[in-house]
RNA sequence: GCGGACGUAGCUCAGUUGGUUAGAGCGCUGGAUUGUGGCUUCAGAGGUCGGUGGUUCAAAUCCACCCGUUCGUACCA
């Protein structure tokens, strides 16, 4: 046993990093198929890309400095010869921030860009759930007004619908963070010396799809005991405060939002946060009704929270309706597929003067995963090419093959030579079957010297082979195939490929 | 990060109270078949039993720690 632990070699471990994935053909197909369909809409209300780096300049992206003990932390960041800090990006929106600062002298504003690429997060992956995933962003910069959030919310409902899916299986839901902060401070959350209060509150009230409203109530009060036996702590709210709350926090409509702000316990209570949000998603969605998007599209709710860090005003998000099954056929809580705000703060940290901004971003590898799943995708649908056979290993007559194959291609067929080794043939066969071949082209030295060719329909041959039970019986019959004139290669190809479809 | 479950061949898994050389199905490679996919049949390759340390005459099996996967939770710009 010691002697055989010693004679084997030490093979290497072949493994992708953790929470990192190989894309294959389909998906990558799949994700190009995607990126074309929302470039076509975000082109089509007026967006130029633009492009930023993988890395940045961590202070740049914002709020991790990375210290000597943690320089990782949610992000992986690396320290450059002069030992500066540099961070792959983690979003498209802070490097976004960065590039308009850099350039605000030549940027005529309002700028409106869009742009697809990854991004990386240092976290703990799960399943559909990577360290490096794609999303694909859309901002206006320089437009302080509701109704360029409100634009972005149409384009977003525009996207979901250019993706093939159906009005009634997705819902853009929009808020306002005046609204959140106006709440809070209305319940007596306001001031600094609550801000960690107001941040749990928040954090709550963004489980509601998770937990629903027994388990937020839990958060927002004493705290939640979960499935695992671990206690979270909660806001420690009192039944009042948490009733109040949520009197506005299920609200749909702004008429709802000013009839319950113009009644007690709000009456008494209400501030210019408050009224501010209401008013914005009053005009948001009087647009909305001008333009044609109505309830089943866009939604106000002032449930939605998104990120906690740097969104001032409008907040969006799209999530899908429809259920998602995973591999194992299980139901998969999906969530929002995309999302954004407005953020009219985050290019003043570079130049100090006031450029507001708003944007949203689409989580492509996430919204991959649910149309996939639903098969709303093509699934795959690029035809495997035709197969020319080598019988024949004499130069004449590869170079006879390859012509065949240049001819195909040269008439737009998909097509290729067998580049193993051609001794077996029926190895090349076997190789055409896996690869779902169509079409399998053979010419051996009888045809050859006719010139003629054998086309080999793979398709009908696999039909065929199915009543065929001998092994002689079953080479001799040589289903699905039949002889051609060897000029006539390409036009009998193309006939045959028609007749496939 | 915290708590639970799990980890044996490429995949799905079996492996008795700790006991000889760790198995099966599928897949893979090759032969039967020097001009034909499927079927059939024969053969073969493939394992640090997740890792390290410990208990024992003896560990895939028991113990500890670590790593990984997964579920819940926390965090998520």
């Amino acid at each position: 046993m010691a002697d055989k632990k010693k004679k084997k070699p030490q093979k290497l471990k072949a493994r992708s990093p953790r929470g990192f994935v190989d894309r294959s053909a389909a998906d990558i197909r799949a994700t190009d198929e995607m990126i074309g369909k929302i470039r076509e809409v975000y082109e089509r209300y007026g967006f130029d890309p633009v492009e930023t780096p993988a890395f940045e300049y961590t202070d740049c992206l914002g709020k991790f400095l990375p210290d000597t003990d943690r320089p990782n932390a949610g992000v992986f960041s690396v320290q450059d010869d002069d030992e500066q800090w540099m961070s792959l990006r983690y979003d498209l929106t802070a490097p976004l921030a960065r590039h308009v600062a850099e350039n605000i002298n030549e940027i005529t504003l309002p700028y409106r860009t869009y742009r697809n690429g990854w991004v990386f997060r240092n976290e703990k992956p799960g399943p559909g759930r990577f360290r490096q995933f794609m999303q694909f962003d859309a901002d206006t910069v320089g437009a302080p007004g509701v109704q360029a959030d409100a634009e972005m919310c149409m384009m977003m409902a525009d996207t979901m619908e250019a993706l093939g899916i159906a009005r009634g299986d997705y819902v853009i839901r929009v808020n306002n963070r005046k609204v959140l902060d106006g709440v809070m401070e209305a319940i007596g959350l306001g001031g600094d010396e609550n801000a960690e209060k107001r941040l749990t509150v928040l954090r709550s009230l963004d489980k509601l799809d998770k937990f629903g409203e027994e388990g937020v109530r839990q958060l927002l009060g004493k705290g939640r005991k979960d499935d695992s036996g671990d206690f979270t702590e909660g806001a420690g709210l009192d039944e009042q405060d948490i009733s109040e709350l949520f009197g506005i926090v299920i609200l749909s409509t702004p008429d709802e939002l000013f009839e319950v702000i113009g009644k007690p316990p709000y009456e008494t209570k209400r501030n210019a946060n408050l009224i501010a949000g209401a008013n914005e998603l009053n005009t948001m969605q009087s647009i909305f009704e001008n333009c044609g998007y109505e309830r089943d599209r866009i939604k106000i709710d002032p449930s939605v929270v998104r990120g906690l860090e740097y969104y001032t005003g409008p907040v969006y998000e799209a999530e899908l309706l429809f259920d998602v099954t995973n591999e194992k056929g299980e139901k998969v809580q999906f969530g929002s597929v995309g999302g954004g705000g407005r953020y009219d703060g985050l290019v003043k940290r570079f130049t100090g003067q006031d450029v507001p901004a708003t944007g949203f971003s689409i989580g492509v590898s996430r919204l991959m995963t649910a149309l996939k799943n639903l098969g709303k995708l093509g699934q795959d649908d690029v035809l495997a090419p035709v197969l020319v056979t080598v019988m024949d290993k004499d130069t004449e007559s590869l170079g006879a093959y390859q012509k065949m194959v240049q001819d195909l291609r040269g008439a737009g067929i998909r097509a290729e030579m067998y580049q193993g080794n051609p001794k077996d043939f029926s190895k090349q066969m076997r190789y055409a079957d896996k690869r779902g071949c169509p079409i399998v082209i053979i010419q051996g030295n009888d045809e050859r010297q006719s010139g003629k060719v054998q086309l080999k329909d793979m398709i009908e041959g696999k039909r065929q082979a199915a009543a065929i039970e001998s092994n002689e019986e079953y080479r001799a019959a040589r289903p699905g195939q039949f002889e051609i004139e060897a000029g006539s290669l390409v036009d009998e190809v193309k006939k045959l490929l028609a007749a496939q479809k």
